[in-house]
DNA sequence: ATGCCCTCGCCTCGAGGA
């Protein structure tokens, strides 16, 4: 089955590209970001038409975070990453979907770097590493998918020497995705393919598209029973090329019932 | 050191993005 993310940039102005992109990858589970719109205009019934149920948390203008499932309603276990009651800004919601936790976030871009908005960014980050330990304790299948906002290492980046003030790229912030993962997730797209360049986002200016000027901020952290499922990762380059497209990519990631190797082995 | 380009809002420019 196809678990994937999607920084959309806005649904509403890009739901054709959304829908195009739906229809022709057909995945499972889809967790989307930046929605830019208030729930009350999330496009439910487009989406349901094109065969997904959907659950989202919207917020006018800014951030909205959705989870969509193929054929099924996602049944929600979270709205809002715990932590902070003060904390108003849409950027976290999580469902149950044949079996799988799946937290789906948009984590503060930070900049700039120094000052209150890199603060909230590595307190968000704080919140996460305890929620995220949390869920790892209960050791069911989890996933935490979604723009983490976080180049994790020099490979991640095309030109890394020009990112290194960033709030994508300082080292608080390498440092805080790192220790993350060292609680046992597997960064899938990593975890496949060790030491390719590979990237999610491509700036709309400086032609960074065409030359390949990416960034690889899209993220799947698996628990450990769902890194063992884990078949194949792809980033749909190409729907970066479409008309009105938003500069990430999709990205998936193919998880496989392997049961019968795993009877072999318990 | 900055803008580049793009989205949204109530609006033709500003804020935010990465």
């Amino acid at each position: 089955m196809k678990l994937a993310t999607y920084n959309v940039n806005g649904i509403n102005g890009r739901l054709n590209v959304l829908l195009r992109w739906l229809e022709e990858t057909r995945p499972d589970i889809v967790c989307l970001q930046e929605l830019k719109t208030p729930s009350n205009k999330f496009p439910r019934k487009e989406l349901e038409r094109a065969g997904y149920g959907a659950i989202r948390q919207g917020q006018k203008s800014w951030n909205g975070v959705a989870i969509l499932a193929l054929g099924q309603e996602p049944l929600e276990t979270r709205r809002g990453l715990p932590g902070d009651p003060e904390d108003t800004q849409s950027r976290y919601i999580e469902a149950i979907v044949d079996g799988i936790v799946v937290g789906c976030l948009y984590l503060p871009n930070g900049n700039p770097a120094p000052g209150p908005k890199f603060q909230y960014k590595l307190d968000w980050f704080t919140r996460l590493q305890a929620y995220a330990a949390e869920l790892l304790e209960l050791e069911v299948p989890v996933a935490l998918v979604g723009d983490f906002n976080v180049m994790p290492t020099d490979l991640d980046v095309y030109k890394p020497e020009r990112w290194i003030d960033d709030a994508l790229f300082r080292p608080e912030v390498k440092a805080a995705y790192a220790n993350l993962v060292a609680q046992g997730w597997k960064d899938a797209i990593r975890h496949l393919h060790p030491s390719e360049r590979i990237y999610t986002f491509w700036a709309y200016f400086r032609n960074a598209y065409a030359r390949d000027a990416g960034l690889r901020i899209d993220h799947f952290l698996l628990s450990p029973d769902l890194a063992d499922m884990l078949t194949k990762a792809v980033v749909e380059r190409h729907v970066r090329g479409w008309d009105h497209t938003s500069d990430h990519a999709p990205v998936w990631i193919e998880l496989s019932d392997k049961s019968n190797k795993r009877r072999r082995n318990t």
